[in-house]
DNA sequence: TCCTAATCAGAGTATTTTATCTTATTTAAA
DNA sequence: TTTAAATAAGATAAAATACTCTGATTAGGA
């Protein structure tokens, strides 16, 4: 099971970032992303092709053809890519699974669970792209690397 | 989707939460806690079942039979629920899916996930089921009373 | 021009999770 | 002692998610 997001969604994270961290414009195909983040080559096609779609990538067909981000990195964040894959749900739902939890009507955990869920959505809506490669790039940093 | 945790383990938070609200004992039936919880039916008796196994809860059969805890509810968190239904995995993983992703080989957002994750399992596993039934008992908590 | 390496698109399959059905067993109360 | 109300347990169904296959289209390069 996955924990914040979809197996999807979680795919959809790595191959954005994988293409943050190449200079802007530059095509990269299925074959290098999946066997570089280890997913399956047709399931990332199809999540990329929702991508596409939804304009966040660009891609391009034929001989050297493959993907890449559609707009500037500094004008992605990982919450863009969160929302059109699993919804927004993620800033409303309650840990504990019930449907009428509100601060007016709370869980017994509610108020602590929206304060992290709150600090967790600035991390994935207030950090763009750039930032992300940026901080992959540090020497520390090793999970993900050109 | 579910966010954190799977439906399963949601239910069973509700459900065991549920429990704690109730003196000492006192065996509530599946249909109370269905009507009450909108549960499906068969769907938490079976949930309910895995916790008397792993010695969660206690249950008699029979006419005014039904579910009590098996422990004072002092001794009981909720992390004691969800490690017996989803594991452990809570406490590990990466936010972004990637299995080899730790503080020596760290993901973009691994420091930051990792404080929201560590505060979130304080969340679980400090505060025990007695501690929730006394803040479901004050004024302002409307979800789960009895 | 023709071949090959790509994505595109949609259908199809597999797996996991969630939910239901059915029958058996137990037990308190009438 | 009978009956009704419970849980136990296994089988099955439905839905959601994850993944695969295939054929079409596109376009660069020999």
């Amino acid at each position: 099971m996955s924990l914040l997001f979809s197996r999807q969604c979680e795919y959809a994270l790595q191959a954005v970032s994988y293409l943050a961290l190449h200079p802007r414009g530059r095509l990269v195909s299925i074959r290098e992303l999946t066997k570089r983040l280890k997913i399956p080559y047709h399931f990332l096609g199809k999540i990329l092709q929702g991508l596409v779609q939804k304009r966040i990538l660009i891609s391009h067909k034929g001989h050297s053809g493959g993907f890449a981000l559609a707009l500037p990195p500094e004008d992605i964040s990982f919450y863009d890519i969160i929302k059109t894959i699993d919804g927004t749900q993620f800033k409303h739902q309650c840990a504990m699974g019930f449907s009428e939890c509100s601060s007016e009507s709370p869980c017994a955990i509610h108020d602590q669970w929206e304060k992290s869920r709150n600090e967790l959505y600035k991390l994935f809506s207030g950090r763009n792209l750039a930032e992300m490669a940026n901080a992959m790039n540090k020497p520390g940093y090793r999970t993900l690397k050109l």
